[in-house]
DNA sequence: AACTCGATATGAAGCGCTTCACTGTCGCGC
DNA sequence: GCGCGACAGTGAAGCGCTTCATATCGAGTT
C-alpha cells in the first residue's frame, strides 16, 4: 500500500522534495485535477467558492504548472524561438522588443544565443527541440542560409536581410533607403568626397555599401565614390580614421558602417585634432544608446526595433494561421537622425 | 481501421504536417519505439547493423526528440536557466561562457531576460516554469533579493553579489580587491588626488565605493577622498567629466564605476581639451569590448567572465548533488590590466 | 411527473518520450 | 546436452498536464 503512495523514496536519499503537480493541489482543494486544470486556466466551469478554494491550494503549495507537461498535452508549445548573437547590442533591442509583442499575441518566448562553440544551427536547433511554433532569426552572419531551412516546416522569419528560402517571412529595413537620406543629407549641406566605410559582411552591409554607389552616383558624384574596407565595430573605424589621416587630404564627411564604427572613427580623428564636424562630417547607422549621448550626438540612421519586432512577430502569426502563405519581405522605412556630428564642410 | 492511423486529420484542414514522432521512426526502421530511444541516446543494446538503420531512419525523416517529452519522462529537465538583463554587456559576456560550461556537465541552457515589462520574478518564473533544475540569477538590480528567493528549493547562483538568502550560492569578485589594485597603481605613480565616480545604486557600485574609500585611507590620503555619484553608463562620465572641468583644479586621476563611464570621461575630457593621460589618469572596470580598442586602450580591472561562469555552473551542479550544502559565497580576484590611459602625473 | 437544460464536476485517454521488467536467442563451459 | 549469462529486442507503465465524453443535480418547462 504505502509503496504506491511514495514510489521515489526508496533510493536512501532524503525525503527528496517532490515537485508540486497538480494532483497536489486537487488533493488539498477537495477537487478532481480537471479541475483545478480549468480554474487554472481561467476557463469557465467551476464555481465561484470552488474556484477561489483551488486557488488557495495552489497559492499555498506554491504550485507552477510544468510548462512541459501543458505543452505535451496541449499539442502545442505556445513558443516563439528566437535565435540571438549575444554580440550584438541591435539584438539585444530586437529581443527586449519581441517579448512584449509576443506576449500580445498569447505567445511565450525561448531565447537562444549564438556563442563560441554553439554556431547558429545549434541554436535554433535547441529552440525546434523545445517545439518552438515559430522561428525569429536575428542573423548576424548574412551568409548562413542554412539556418532558415533549419526549421523545414516551422514559421521562419528572418530579421536583417531578405530570406533566401522560399516559404520564410523577414522583415529588415530599407538599408538603400537610409543611406540614401544619409547622402542626400551630407550633399545639401555642400559635402562632395563623401567616403563609406563598410560594414565587411556584416548584415545588410552590402546593401548598404551599393547603395551608397547609388545615391552618389545620382547627385553626379560618381568620381568621388570611395569604400573603405571596414567592420561592425569600433576598431574598424579607428583604422579608418587612421588611414585617412595619413594621406594628403581629408574628405570631408564619412558615412560609417553604423554607430559603433562611427565612435571609433570619431575617436581616432580627435585624437589626431580633426574637428568633428568641423573639419569632417560623420554619420553613423543603427541609432544605438551610444548616439544618443550627450557629447556624442552622433547623426545616424535609425532602425525602429519596436517597429521591425512587431512586424516579426506578426508575420510568425498570421503564417501559424495560414503555413502556405507566400513569403513575404517587410521592409521598413529608416529615418536619418540629424544630430551634431554633420555640418556644412568648412572651405 | 484507418480511424486509428490518421486520428488527427478529420478537421477539414490540410493534411498539417504532423510532427515526426519517435513511433514514425521506429515503424520506418522495422524496431520498436524503445530499441529508437536506446540508439538515439547511445545506451548500449541494439545491434551495430539495427542502431545504423535506426540512425538513417531518423535522418530520413528529419527526427528530432521533444524535449518536452524527453523531460517529462525523465522527470527532469536536464536545463539550467540563466536570467539576464540585455542591457548589460557584461552579462552578455556571462551568457556566453556559461552555456559551454554547462554542456561540460550536460545541461542545457534556458536564456530568460529582464526588459521593459517583463520583471525578474516575471523571467524567473519562466524558468521555473520550465522546470529549470537550477538558476543562475545575473542580476542588475542589488536590492531584488526576492528574486533569489523565488527559486524555493532549486538550487540558485546569483551572479554580481552577495546572496542574502540561506542556501543560495553566488560568485562575484572581490570588488573591494580590484579598487584596491586600482588605487594602489595609481599612488605609485605619483598620484594624490583620486576622485572616484560611483556606480550609483548599480551592481557592486557600493562595495567599490567603500572600497575606494579604505584604499585611500590605507595610503594616507584621506582628505583627498572624493566621490562623484555617477551611474554604469557613458552619460554618467561626460557629466562628471563635465562637472570636473568646471571646477578650479582638476584631480589627476579617475577611477570610474566602468568602462562605459570611463568611456563617458574620456570623450568629455578630450572634447575639452584635457589630455589623458597626461594631465588626468582614467581607470575603468570590467575590461569589457570597449578597453581592448587600440586608441582607447583603457587601464581597467578584468572581471573574468569565463571563471565566473564555470564556478556558478559548478555551485549549480554541486549542489544538485546535494542540496543540504550551506550556501557559499565564491568571490574572485579581478585584475587590473594597465594599458595607456594611466601614467605619472605631470607636475 | 417526467422531461430538459445549464452549471458544475469527474474519469479516462493520450501527448512523445524513458524506463523497467521481461522474452527470445545465441554461444559457451561443464 | 543442459543450464546460464550476455545480448538484442519488446511491451507496458507512467511523467504532469489537457481534453473529451460523461455524470450529477437543482431549477425550469411542459
Amino acid at each position: 500500500m504505502d509503496e504506491k503512495l511514495v514510489p521515489k523514496e526508496d533510493a536512501g536519499r532524503p525525503p527528496a522534495r517532490q515537485r508540486v503537480t497538480m494532483a497536489d493541489v486537487a488533493a488539498r482543494a477537495g477537487v478532481s485535477r480537471t479541475l483545478v486544470s480549468l480554474v487554472l486556466r481561467n476557463q469557465p466551469g467551476a464555481g465561484a467558492a470552488t474556484r477561489e478554494r483551488v486557488l488557495q491550494a495552489a497559492e499555498e503549495l506554491g504550485y507552477r504548472p510544468d510548462s512541459a507537461a501543458q505543452m505535451l498535452a496541449r499539442g502545442r508549445s505556445a513558443a516563439i524561438g528566437v535565435m540571438m548573437n549575444l554580440d550584438q547590442p541591435f539584438h539585444a533591442e530586437l529581443v527586449k522588443a519581441i517579448y512584449p509583442a509576443a506576449e500580445e499575441v498569447d505567445y511565450d518566448v525561448l531565447v537562444s544565443a549564438v556563442a563560441p562553440g554553439r554556431e547558429e544551427h545549434k541554436a535554433a536547433g535547441a529552440l525546434l527541440g523545445h517545439r518552438c511554433e515559430a522561428l525569429i532569426l536575428l542573423v548576424s552572419d548574412p551568409e548562413s542560409h542554412a539556418t532558415e531551412r533549419l526549421g523545414g516546416a516551422v514559421p521562419t522569419v528572418v530579421i536583417g536581410r531578405k530570406a533566401t528560402t522560399e516559404g520564410v517571412d523577414s522583415v529588415h529595413t530599407a538599408e538603400a533607403k537610409g543611406v540614401r537620406q544619409a547622402v542626400d543629407h551630407l550633399v545639401e549641406l555642400g559635402h562632395r568626397r563623401i567616403v563609406h566605410i563598410d560594414g565587411g559582411k556584416g548584415p545588410g552591409s552590402s546593401e548598404r555599401r551599393s547603395a551608397y554607389r547609388a545615391a552618389m552616383r545620382r547627385h553626379h558624384l560618381a568620381e568621388e565614390i570611395r569604400v573603405i574596407p571596414g567592420a561592425q565595430d569600433e576598431d574598424a573605424g579607428i583604422a579608418a580614421g587612421m588611414l585617412l589621416q595619413s594621406e594628403d587630404s581629408l574628405p570631408t564627411a564619412v558615412l560609417a558602417a553604423n554607430d559603433r564604427c562611427a565612435m571609433g572613427l570619431m575617436h581616432a580623428l580627435r585624437s589626431g585634432g580633426v574637428d568633428v564636424p568641423g573639419e569632417m562630417s560623420i554619420v553613423g547607422y543603427d541609432d544605438s544608446h551610444l548616439s544618443h549621448l550627450s557629447h556624442i550626438n552622433l547623426t545616424t540612421v535609425r532602425q525602429d526595433a519596436i517597429s521591425i519586432a512587431e512586424q516579426a512577430v506578426r508575420c510568425a502569426v498570421d503564417r501559424l494561421a495560414n503555413a502556405a502563405l507566400p513569403g513575404r519581405e517587410i521592409v521598413l522605412e529608416p529615418k536619418l537622425v540629424v544630430r551634431a556630428t554633420t555640418a556644412r564642410p568648412r572651405s
